[in-house]
DNA sequence: CATTTATGTCAGTCTTGTTGACATATCTCA
DNA sequence: TGAGATATGTCAACAAGACTGACATAAATG
């Protein structure tokens, strides 16, 4: 068998073994000058277990294809925003333009994307989805929103706007609006926000 | 400057030029076959970006100590969980024992995390934080905390509870017990938990 | 005592990020 | 028109952090 983390019998430890006990046993409230109030560890926690789950699906499918996650986020908000010119796509994902042109380049290499150039400044160059990129993308899109279908399902419907709403706080304020316009920017009525 | 996603003015662009338009313009409904159920696109979006703002905070300050974050991982669960094992260890954070030992070895060279060997079984390794660690962890965890602590100021407290809930149910429904049991086990009553 | 388990380690590879330096085409403004 | 700014492309080198495969050791277990 592989070697990834051993046989993995059961998925996480139990971590209440013998030993753990005779351990400094865990952190207590510690010396918090007065007023400091403890992490939410839990919420700490729980998103890390939470999008770690949630990139693990695209990724099995990416493999298939000789993709990684990099190529995953280029196909989503292109597909999502056909247009999208480079400029606009580094300022999402934050990363250097040479690392957006190296799996950039596979894409439409391999016939995923495609490139025009812009009409009205024509150093633009207007990134969109091939047939198969579509393909692709809402198959990606399609695990993750599997998995969001089956939170909602299962913890209740109900969670759908809280949890939106919790989630947008988190992000960095000056940053809030510009994520909210693009991701209501998605639909059928698209970008078009002037 | 750096060539890091440009100047950058405004942080994410409006996507809202002449040229998006004449764009492909969005993913329309598609041919969903018939019951098929539209991804939800926003949580999807909401969880990339505020994934990405969560951890850019402990990326600045674990680059003052030369670490990354996969430093801060091991550290954040040991500090959590003393007494943690190699096995353990692996199976919280899914990677090849090769990549835990090399960032491991780092963090113990450089006095962070101390191992000792079990008592009921010698073979274990048991993980512990020195204070140098303690400290670095608890001011990880801090940052990461103020941030869920600001957006449920600002979002509402009462969204506490949902978000948990919304984000445990996000998690593998396998995995779910043992994460539940692992959060619940980091409080001072530790992961005594037969 | 043979086998399994827990850990350590060497060596090589891949993906994805980084810097720095330049090149080219196009737009904008004086 | 011509200078400078802007959008993109590209070369080269490097680093982090994941992976695989192979093998070594110590300790527990039946």
């Amino acid at each position: 068998m592989t070697q990834a983390a051993r046989t993995r019998p059961a998925p996480i430890p139990d971590a209440a073994n013998e030993d753990l006990r005779e351990a400094g046993d865990a952190p207590s409230p510690m010396d918090q000058g007065d007023a400091a109030e403890a992490p939410s560890y839990d919420l700490i926690e729980l998103l890390f277990f939470a999008y770690r789950d949630f990139v693990a699906d695209p990724d099995r499918i990416l493999a298939e294809y000789g993709f990684g996650r990099a190529h995953h986020r280029v196909l989503h908000f292109v597909d999502r925003h056909p247009g999208l010119t480079i400029a606009e796509l580094l300022d999402i994902l934050r990363i250097t333009k040479q690392s957006l042109n190296r799996v950039l380049k596979e894409l439409i290499e391999q016939g995923y994307i495609a490139q025009r150039t812009g009409t009205s400044d024509r150093r633009h160059r207007l990134l969109t989805c091939t047939p198969d990129g579509r393909a692709l993308a809402q198959r990606l899109a399609g695990v993750q929103g599997e998995r969001v279908r089956r939170a909602l399902a299962e913890a209740g419907p109900a969670l759908r706007d809280p949890a939106s709403r919790f989630l947008l706080a988190m992000i960095e304020p000056e940053e809030r609006p510009a994520v909210s316009r693009l991701i209501a920017g998605g639909g059928p009525d698209s970008k078009v926000k002037p």
